[in-house]
DNA sequence: ATAGCCATGTTAAACGTTTTCCCAACAACT
DNA sequence: AGTTGTTGGGAAAACGTTTAACATGGCTAT
């Protein structure tokens, strides 16, 4: 409510005087600046956000376009970005584009995707965001815009295709070189992996990267021993059987939904999880820590995806130009439970 | 980029007018409007919101403050947000204050929970946002904070113990007598009780409401099988022991959690959920429908808290008073699933 | 004493809008 | 012809800031 109008009458100061001391400028005595400080505060002074922006034509804000809040790994991202925002004194907004959530009574149901992104888009820069970070797989809807509306990306959670606009994703082969070192430190060498949908770079990644560690350790990659399934629970329970009965002591699955699936084949036949069978799943769900036996699997970085990717973009910002690296891929951590608690010494 | 200045010059028409057709106002011909606007698309140009809400003062923006939005229902009330604001041009921006997640890493890791809200508060009022709609547990944080900045709050998701806060949640007595009802019509009479904890306000309406389906059933309500407990598994496992001992041919636990506790004690005894005993569960996390057996439960009207409280609040912001209700109770819905597939009419 | 300098303040323009008030032109009445 | 009303349009102030340019009044060094 209070302006600096209103503070400056109430000290007899000017009005550039008090924006001096509001923002830290030098040429201030300290004896003005404890007068304005103390009238602010008795007149419970707040900056005008808008008045300060239109003036300066910087925000001191990222906007945040997510294709779906709901989704599991959308709000640790945010957090991430929050946290970077209130380390270097930035703001955000977000934006929810809700795709894939669209029914009949919303008022974008219908509408084309690029649409609605663009709709979204123009909002923000609108509201002189300083930068946009996307968090969805559309990278080639965003692409285009990048040029056309003279503004900056960072890709999050997607590879962006486009040279000119840095993406911050987690190390699918690193965290696949892990999986597979943890397996082999305990003995396993038949290795059966339910992968993700043959076409993904999450599936591909995943396999070269447990391909090498097998190949560090001197073992054979038998293609036999590797199923594609398309990320559903009922994948897991069909190929564990396949699995299994090829003789694998331990199992890899893309995701921890499929690896679910592998539990209940499990469960089904009496096979003992964590003794008879190692398994570790991918994403670590709520549901891996839930079920039973409780699922090893591969934790994300999200925090550190969003806090990058902020990082990124401010650094962008600041610079004015195209950071020295196009990707950035961040380490995942291996999180241990009860289905890779034994070892295979006992044989 | 372009500005209505711009357009002015590219049609030879005064800002006034300019403005007056971008808003859709009348007093200009029809030849002078086409003309705007073919400029206006042709320039690219795009309302700068800062200028315009420094000159109206209102921002048609809504502030959500969230205590934590990676707990699992935030996302889904921001969704009905969001689209309340699509369906009445509005905006919203989102504070996220991460309770319970500051780690020392954090600029805000130590501070007292009251300080941070009103930071985020002061943030969210210096861009002029129209009124606040918080998402938590801290009801008494916020209620003195509403005279003081002279602001609007909407409480989601608790009472607001204010009568000048509206609160928007969810109907835990409605949503108790729609368990019991389901439990009854399916002969169930001995029906035990896993409640939560034994002073939240949550335990007890849902008591209540359990009582009062008894009643209306003549069913006699025994509080020896009503077991407290603190909304953790183990305890789902432990009354499980304690009330199946005692009789009961269903249980109904106030939480999905407490509920995979009970599935956990049974399959371990091998007694069949959904044939010897009947389950139900709340709040539909992702995991009562991924357990075996899956799991009925309450699903929380999150979509319709979000959209209604964003509709308490322009209203409240439209006509500038307290709205006729001060709170507004939802419906749940229940979601059968295999836990209460049988009845028990074959006993 | 004069020039130069520093420390402290002030003036005023500008950012991009909205909005009130006014003006001109013209038509339609007495 | 004079009054009134209507319609399309413009001038200018205002919103709350920031900031460049300028003013003042010592002080120091010549």
């Amino acid at each position: 409510m209070a302006t600096i109008k209103e503070i400056s009458e109430c000290t007899g100061v000017s009005i550039a005087t008090v924006s001096k001391v509001l923002n830290d400028q030098p040429g201030v005595s300290s004896e003005t600046q404890k007068s304005v400080l103390a009238a602010a505060k008795k007149l419970n002074y707040r900056p005008n956000l808008n008045a300060r922006h239109l003036k300066t034509g910087m925000s001191r804000t990222l906007g945040i376009i997510a294709e779906d809040l709901t989704v599991f790994n959308t709000p640790g991202i945010v957090d991430g970005i929050g946290v970077c925002c209130e380390q270097r004194n930035y703001h955000y907004i977000l934006g929810n584009l809700r795709f894939n959530k669209l029914f009949g009574h919303d008022p974008n149901y219908g509408r084309r995707k690029s649409d609605m992104l663009t709709d979204m888009l123009d909002e923000m820069l609108s509201k002189q965001v300083d930068g946009i970070i996307y968090i969805g797989c559309h990278s080639h809807i965003v692409a285009p815009l990048q040029k056309q509306k003279e503004t900056r990306f960072v890709c999050v959670y997607c590879y962006s295709e486009d040279p000119d606009i840095p993406d911050v994703i987690y190390d699918d082969r690193e965290a696949a070189r892990k999986v597979a070192e943890l397996l082999i430190s305990k003995g396993h060498r038949e290795i059966g992996i339910i992968a993700g949908a043959k076409d993904s770079y999450h599936t591909n990644n995943r396999l070269l990267g447990f391909q090498e560690a097998l190949f560090d350790h001197n073992i054979p990659y038998n293609p036999r021993l590797t199923c594609y399934g398309a990320w559903e629970r009922d994948q897991g329970y069909e190929y564990a059987s396949d699995l299994i009965a090829a003789g694998v002591t331990a199992i890899f699955a893309h995701n921890d939904l499929m690896a679910i699936g592998v539990i209940d084949y499990c469960n089904q036949k009496g096979i003992e999880i964590g003794k008879d069978l190692a398994l570790i799943g991918f994403d670590d769900r709520e549901i891996s820590s839930v079920c039973r036996p409780t699922l090893s699997t591969v934790a994300l970085p999200l925090f550190d995806i969003g806090h990058t990717a902020a990082t990124v973009m401010m650094d962008i910002i600041k610079d004015n130009q195209k950071p020295e690296k196009h990707e950035f891929l961040l380490g995942c951590s291996i999180v241990e439970r009860e289905s890779t608690a034994g070892g295979i010494e006992g044989k």
